[in-house]
DNA sequence: TCTTATATTGTAATATTTATAATTAGTTTA
DNA sequence: TAAACTAATTATAAATATTACAATATAAGA
């Protein structure tokens, strides 16, 4: 399942004219197996190993390329720096206030939202975000304790 | 009507026990009376004039204040820095990927989407926040010249 | 008015992200 | 396969946004 998507989004890029490095494989590969959604300096940690001369400015490079090409998403909340997520099928997210976690949910979309903004505002809607926040249950059954 | 709103807002500080500064009242003003998002420095830049003493650290203490008290909703976008804006009633933002205008989107809601999520990953859901992006009509006619 | 806790100021520090120039390395074509 | 071309990476510096901190000033209640 992993090495699909891998292999997708290697010819997505490939498509695109877009050079495929090692740095980029690696950037791909983990964010297609991260579970969690790493900011920029995760993932340049997380392959300092690999690469130990890898530049910080390629990761945001990257990740730069990644979300043009429309393979990654960039999640901006207020507090502190962005996080990426591998775009698979389409999602939202819920998340924790408390610990930040994010989970993952699926939903069949907002259309009649879009298709009612771009008639009372005249825009051209291209797409939109949304997020829940809340209370993740470990942290509810913590705070009970 | 703004003298409402900024006479409320004031009295929400007092209940709260937050006091009253010059510096507090006039970014409040500031905020209700305008009709874009100002980010921190705008809200600065506008008073420098009334405050040339001000310190940024106040607009981006009474902002968190403000926020806090539940008075502001911060606004994060991937790009720059934060914009602000006065809670009124409850609307979402369309938002102009050419010229980063945003307008206000009234819209019922979306409770069920919330219900479903918190029943779903078992969240005690709080709040959501959701942006429309897209092309303004400005923008569009300009394209097509 | 006096007191006290809170807010403001000014500055420095931190953190994130971007810019730049030199070097390196994919990819294409012969 | 080798050469050439262009794009990517690196290393570093700079820009920008935001926060921390200590000293001073001030709002609000007694």
């Amino acid at each position: 399942m992993a090495q699909i998507q891998l292999k997708e989004a290697l010819d997505s890029l490939k498509d695109t004219g877009v050079r495929i490095t090692p740095q980029r494989h690696a950037i791909l590969e983990y964010l297609i197996n991260s579970m969690t959604h790493p900011t920029a300096d995760d993932i340049y940690k997380a392959l300092e190993g690999k690469f130990p001369n890898m530049s910080v400015a390629t990761v945001y490079n990257n990740l730069r390329v990644f979300r043009e090409v429309g393979l990654v998403k960039e999640l901006t909340y207020g507090d502190s720096s962005s996080r990426f997520d591998f775009v698979t099928t389409h999602h939202y997210h819920v998340i924790c206030e408390s610990c930040d976690k994010i989970v993952d949910f699926h939903y069949p979309g907002l259309d009649e939202v879009e298709q009612l903004a771009a008639h009372v505002t005249g825009f051209k809607v291209s797409h939109h975000r949304m997020e829940i926040y809340g209370t993740c249950p470990e942290c509810t059954n913590k705070g009970t304790h």
